[in-house]
DNA sequence: CAGCATCCTGCGTGATACTG
DNA sequence: CAGTATCACGCAGGATGCTG
Protein backbone atom coordinates (compact mmCIF):
# COMPACT_ATOMS: atom_id res chain seq x y z
CA UNK A 1 0.00 0.00 0.00
CA UNK A 2 2.44 2.77 -1.13
CA UNK A 3 1.57 5.70 0.75
CA UNK A 4 0.99 9.69 -0.74
CA UNK A 5 4.31 11.57 -0.30
CA UNK A 6 3.45 13.81 2.43
CA UNK A 7 1.44 12.20 3.67
CA UNK A 8 2.30 11.78 7.41
CA UNK A 9 3.46 7.94 8.41
CA UNK A 10 0.97 7.47 10.95
CA UNK A 11 -1.59 5.25 9.13
CA UNK A 12 -3.37 5.17 12.03
CA UNK A 13 -6.46 7.78 13.22
CA UNK A 14 -4.91 7.16 16.65
CA UNK A 15 -1.69 8.41 15.91
CA UNK A 16 -3.06 11.71 14.45
CA UNK A 17 -5.25 12.14 16.93
CA UNK A 18 -2.59 11.62 19.59
CA UNK A 19 -0.94 13.94 17.89
CA UNK A 20 -3.70 16.73 17.86
CA UNK A 21 -4.01 16.54 21.50
CA UNK A 22 -0.79 16.75 22.21
CA UNK A 23 0.15 18.79 25.15
CA UNK A 24 -1.19 19.31 28.70
CA UNK A 25 -4.19 21.67 27.91
CA UNK A 26 -5.48 21.33 24.63
CA UNK A 27 -8.26 18.86 26.00
CA UNK A 28 -9.28 20.61 28.85
CA UNK A 29 -9.64 23.42 26.56
CA UNK A 30 -12.06 22.24 24.39
CA UNK A 31 -13.50 20.53 27.14
CA UNK A 32 -14.31 24.10 28.72
CA UNK A 33 -15.26 25.49 25.90
CA UNK A 34 -17.99 22.86 25.32
CA UNK A 35 -20.45 25.45 27.46
CA UNK A 36 -19.68 28.69 24.94
CA UNK A 37 -17.41 30.47 23.40
CA UNK A 38 -14.52 31.86 25.99
CA UNK A 39 -11.71 34.56 25.82
CA UNK A 40 -7.96 33.85 26.14
CA UNK A 41 -8.09 34.41 30.16
CA UNK A 42 -11.01 32.83 30.60
CA UNK A 43 -9.63 29.82 29.23
CA UNK A 44 -6.63 30.22 31.37
CA UNK A 45 -8.69 31.18 34.47
CA UNK A 46 -10.31 28.05 33.46
CA UNK A 47 -7.19 25.78 33.12
CA UNK A 48 -6.16 26.77 36.64
CA UNK A 49 -8.72 25.10 38.37
CA UNK A 50 -8.03 21.82 39.48
CA UNK A 51 -4.60 22.04 38.47
CA UNK A 52 -1.60 22.82 40.82
CA UNK A 53 -2.76 26.14 42.15
CA UNK A 54 0.90 27.38 42.64
CA UNK A 55 1.35 26.96 38.63
CA UNK A 56 0.68 29.60 36.59
CA UNK A 57 0.42 28.76 33.33
CA UNK A 58 2.87 30.48 30.42
CA UNK A 59 1.34 32.80 27.76
CA UNK A 60 3.62 31.36 25.67
CA UNK A 61 2.59 27.91 26.20
CA UNK A 62 -1.25 28.47 26.47
CA UNK A 63 -0.92 30.56 22.85
CA UNK A 64 0.72 27.87 21.14
CA UNK A 65 -2.00 25.36 22.14
CA UNK A 66 -4.41 27.53 20.81
CA UNK A 67 -3.15 28.26 18.03
CA UNK A 68 -2.09 24.24 17.52
CA UNK A 69 -5.97 23.34 18.43
CA UNK A 70 -6.90 26.29 15.76
CA UNK A 71 -4.62 24.63 13.31
CA UNK A 72 -6.21 21.83 13.77
CA UNK A 73 -9.66 22.71 12.96
CA UNK A 74 -10.87 22.24 16.85
CA UNK A 75 -11.34 25.93 17.87
CA UNK A 76 -12.00 29.03 16.03
CA UNK A 77 -10.39 32.22 16.75
CA UNK A 78 -12.27 35.61 16.95
CA UNK A 79 -10.97 38.72 17.37
CA UNK A 80 -12.67 41.99 17.76
CA UNK A 81 -9.89 44.03 17.10
CA UNK A 82 -11.17 46.31 19.76
CA UNK A 83 -8.59 48.83 22.30
CA UNK A 84 -8.99 46.60 25.52
CA UNK A 85 -8.13 43.48 23.52
CA UNK A 86 -10.69 41.47 23.30
CA UNK A 87 -10.35 37.98 21.76
CA UNK A 88 -13.02 34.74 21.51
CA UNK A 89 -12.35 30.79 21.31
CA UNK A 90 -14.72 28.72 20.33
CA UNK A 91 -15.91 25.13 18.87
CA UNK A 92 -15.88 24.87 15.82
CA UNK A 93 -18.12 22.42 14.28
CA UNK A 94 -15.47 19.65 14.30
CA UNK A 95 -14.16 20.64 17.67
CA UNK A 96 -18.21 20.12 18.97
CA UNK A 97 -18.01 16.41 17.29
CA UNK A 98 -15.28 15.86 19.56
CA UNK A 99 -16.86 16.54 22.94
CA UNK A 100 -18.67 13.88 23.05
CA UNK A 101 -15.26 11.80 22.64
CA UNK A 102 -13.99 13.55 25.34
CA UNK A 103 -16.81 12.22 27.37
CA UNK A 104 -15.85 9.26 26.81
CA UNK A 105 -12.57 9.89 28.09
CA UNK A 106 -14.01 11.62 31.08
CA UNK A 107 -16.29 8.80 31.74
CA UNK A 108 -13.72 5.74 31.45
CA UNK A 109 -11.06 7.90 33.74
CA UNK A 110 -13.96 8.73 36.17
CA UNK A 111 -14.78 4.67 36.39
CA UNK A 112 -11.33 3.22 36.03
CA UNK A 113 -8.63 5.93 37.57
CA UNK A 114 -11.29 6.85 40.46
CA UNK A 115 -9.86 10.60 39.55
CA UNK A 116 -12.33 12.04 41.85
CA UNK A 117 -14.83 14.42 40.56
CA UNK A 118 -12.86 17.64 42.38
CA UNK A 119 -12.56 20.56 40.69
CA UNK A 120 -14.84 20.26 37.77
CA UNK A 121 -18.14 21.35 39.87
CA UNK A 122 -19.96 18.19 38.54
CA UNK A 123 -20.74 19.01 35.19
CA UNK A 124 -18.97 16.20 34.76
CA UNK A 125 -20.08 13.74 32.01
CA UNK A 126 -24.02 14.23 33.10
CA UNK A 127 -24.47 16.23 30.94
CA UNK B 1 7.34 19.58 40.74
CA UNK B 2 5.95 17.37 44.03
CA UNK B 3 3.46 15.77 41.88
CA UNK B 4 4.70 12.67 43.76
CA UNK B 5 1.60 13.33 46.02
CA UNK B 6 -0.55 10.30 46.34
CA UNK B 7 -3.48 12.59 45.91
CA UNK B 8 -2.56 14.07 42.21
CA UNK B 9 -3.98 17.20 41.59
CA UNK B 10 -5.04 17.23 38.36
CA UNK B 11 -8.58 16.50 39.58
CA UNK B 12 -9.63 16.01 35.83
CA UNK B 13 -9.88 12.22 34.42
CA UNK B 14 -8.57 13.57 31.69
CA UNK B 15 -4.73 14.64 32.63
CA UNK B 16 -4.30 11.30 33.87
CA UNK B 17 -5.89 10.06 30.95
CA UNK B 18 -3.65 11.42 28.85
CA UNK B 19 -0.59 10.74 31.13
CA UNK B 20 -1.24 7.45 30.98
CA UNK B 21 -0.85 7.26 26.73
CA UNK B 22 1.57 9.39 26.85
CA UNK B 23 3.95 8.14 24.19
CA UNK B 24 3.60 7.16 21.12
CA UNK B 25 2.86 3.88 20.69
CA UNK B 26 0.74 2.97 23.95
CA UNK B 27 -2.23 3.46 21.90
CA UNK B 28 -1.59 1.29 19.19
CA UNK B 29 -0.09 -1.27 21.29
CA UNK B 30 -3.38 -1.95 24.00
CA UNK B 31 -5.11 -1.71 20.35
CA UNK B 32 -3.34 -4.65 18.88
CA UNK B 33 -3.60 -6.63 22.03
CA UNK B 34 -7.43 -6.37 21.70
CA UNK B 35 -7.22 -9.52 19.63
CA UNK B 36 -5.34 -11.58 22.19
CA UNK B 37 -1.97 -12.13 23.72
CA UNK B 38 1.25 -11.31 21.94
CA UNK B 39 4.59 -11.48 22.26
CA UNK B 40 7.28 -8.88 22.44
CA UNK B 41 8.68 -8.89 19.21
CA UNK B 42 5.01 -10.10 17.36
CA UNK B 43 4.30 -6.78 19.08
CA UNK B 44 6.74 -4.60 17.77
CA UNK B 45 6.28 -6.31 14.33
CA UNK B 46 2.88 -5.25 14.57
CA UNK B 47 3.78 -1.62 15.44
CA UNK B 48 5.86 -1.53 12.43
CA UNK B 49 2.97 -2.24 10.40
CA UNK B 50 1.88 1.60 9.23
CA UNK B 51 4.61 3.40 10.91
CA UNK B 52 7.45 4.65 8.54
CA UNK B 53 9.10 1.62 7.36
CA UNK B 54 12.25 3.16 7.40
CA UNK B 55 11.92 3.48 11.44
CA UNK B 56 12.65 0.80 13.17
CA UNK B 57 11.92 0.78 17.38
CA UNK B 58 14.10 1.18 19.94
CA UNK B 59 13.60 -1.71 22.09
CA UNK B 60 14.28 0.56 25.21
CA UNK B 61 11.34 2.62 23.96
CA UNK B 62 9.01 -0.20 23.23
CA UNK B 63 9.88 -2.00 26.82
CA UNK B 64 9.42 1.38 28.70
CA UNK B 65 6.06 1.69 27.05
CA UNK B 66 5.19 -2.07 27.88
CA UNK B 67 6.28 -1.13 31.63
CA UNK B 68 4.28 1.92 31.94
CA UNK B 69 0.99 0.22 30.78
CA UNK B 70 1.97 -2.69 32.97
CA UNK B 71 2.13 -0.44 35.83
CA UNK B 72 -0.88 1.55 34.67
CA UNK B 73 -2.94 -1.71 34.44
CA UNK B 74 -3.98 -2.07 31.21
CA UNK B 75 -1.67 -4.53 30.29
CA UNK B 76 0.10 -7.67 31.93
CA UNK B 77 3.21 -9.43 31.47
CA UNK B 78 3.43 -12.98 31.62
CA UNK B 79 7.14 -14.99 31.56
CA UNK B 80 7.40 -18.10 30.55
CA UNK B 81 10.34 -18.27 32.01
CA UNK B 82 12.06 -20.47 28.96
CA UNK B 83 15.45 -20.83 27.74
CA UNK B 84 14.51 -19.04 24.26
CA UNK B 85 12.65 -16.20 26.29
CA UNK B 86 9.20 -16.03 26.21
CA UNK B 87 7.17 -13.10 26.91
CA UNK B 88 3.46 -12.71 26.05
CA UNK B 89 1.63 -9.70 27.15
CA UNK B 90 -2.19 -9.19 27.36
CA UNK B 91 -4.58 -6.62 28.10
CA UNK B 92 -6.20 -6.81 31.77
CA UNK B 93 -9.74 -6.38 32.73
CA UNK B 94 -9.15 -2.41 32.81
CA UNK B 95 -6.82 -2.78 29.68
CA UNK B 96 -10.03 -4.08 28.03
CA UNK B 97 -12.66 -2.12 29.29
CA UNK B 98 -10.43 0.31 27.71
CA UNK B 99 -10.81 -0.69 23.91
CA UNK B 100 -14.01 0.50 23.47
CA UNK B 101 -12.70 3.84 23.84
CA UNK B 102 -9.59 3.60 21.58
CA UNK B 103 -12.16 2.63 19.16
CA UNK B 104 -14.08 5.48 19.84
CA UNK B 105 -11.17 7.68 19.29
CA UNK B 106 -10.59 5.63 15.87
CA UNK B 107 -13.72 6.29 14.42
CA UNK B 108 -13.97 10.02 15.43
CA UNK B 109 -10.18 9.97 13.74
CA UNK B 110 -11.68 7.93 10.27
CA UNK B 111 -14.13 10.22 10.16
CA UNK B 112 -12.94 13.60 10.96
CA UNK B 113 -9.26 13.32 10.12
CA UNK B 114 -9.63 11.05 7.06
CA UNK B 115 -6.15 10.21 7.56
CA UNK B 116 -6.63 6.94 5.28
CA UNK B 117 -7.58 3.58 6.16
CA UNK B 118 -4.54 2.30 8.12
CA UNK B 119 -2.80 -0.27 8.10
CA UNK B 120 -4.97 -1.83 10.66
CA UNK B 121 -6.64 -4.16 8.07
CA UNK B 122 -10.71 -2.67 8.61
CA UNK B 123 -11.67 -4.11 11.66
CA UNK B 124 -11.65 -0.49 12.86
CA UNK B 125 -14.33 0.09 15.29
CA UNK B 126 -16.73 -2.69 13.77
CA UNK B 127 -15.49 -5.82 16.81
C1' DC C 1 -6.01 42.23 27.84
C1' DA C 2 -3.93 39.17 24.68
C1' DG C 3 -0.27 37.92 23.16
C1' DC C 4 5.06 37.49 21.50
C1' DA C 5 10.42 37.13 22.30
C1' DT C 6 14.12 34.87 24.74
C1' DC C 7 16.39 31.66 27.79
C1' DC C 8 16.58 27.32 30.15
C1' DT C 9 15.44 22.52 31.61
C1' DG C 10 13.57 17.83 31.75
C1' DC C 11 12.18 13.88 29.35
C1' DG C 12 10.49 11.39 25.56
C1' DT C 13 12.48 9.16 21.67
C1' DG C 14 15.85 7.29 18.48
C1' DA C 15 20.34 4.62 17.57
C1' DT C 16 23.75 1.40 18.93
C1' DA C 17 25.90 -2.16 21.68
C1' DC C 18 25.65 -5.69 25.11
C1' DT C 19 23.51 -9.57 28.17
C1' DG C 20 20.66 -13.57 30.32
C1' DC D 1 14.24 -13.78 22.02
C1' DA D 2 13.54 -10.21 25.25
C1' DG D 3 15.23 -7.08 27.11
C1' DT D 4 18.95 -3.42 29.66
C1' DA D 5 22.84 0.19 29.25
C1' DT D 6 24.63 4.36 27.37
C1' DC D 7 24.88 8.53 24.47
C1' DA D 8 22.69 12.25 22.14
C1' DC D 9 19.02 15.28 20.39
C1' DG D 10 14.69 17.70 19.74
C1' DC D 11 10.86 19.61 21.63
C1' DA D 12 7.25 20.42 25.01
C1' DG D 13 6.75 23.42 28.70
C1' DG D 14 7.88 26.72 32.57
C1' DA D 15 9.69 31.59 33.91
C1' DT D 16 10.29 36.57 32.69
C1' DG D 17 9.95 40.75 30.47
C1' DC D 18 7.92 43.54 26.79
C1' DT D 19 4.32 45.35 23.36
C1' DG D 20 0.03 46.91 20.62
Amino acid sequence: MARSKAAPACGCPVAAFQKMISGKYKLRIVWDLKDGPLRYGEIRTGLLRGSDGSAEIAPRVLSRELKALTESGLIDRRDFGVVPPKVEYRLTRKGKSFVPVIAVIRNWGTRHLAEAGSGEGLGIAAE
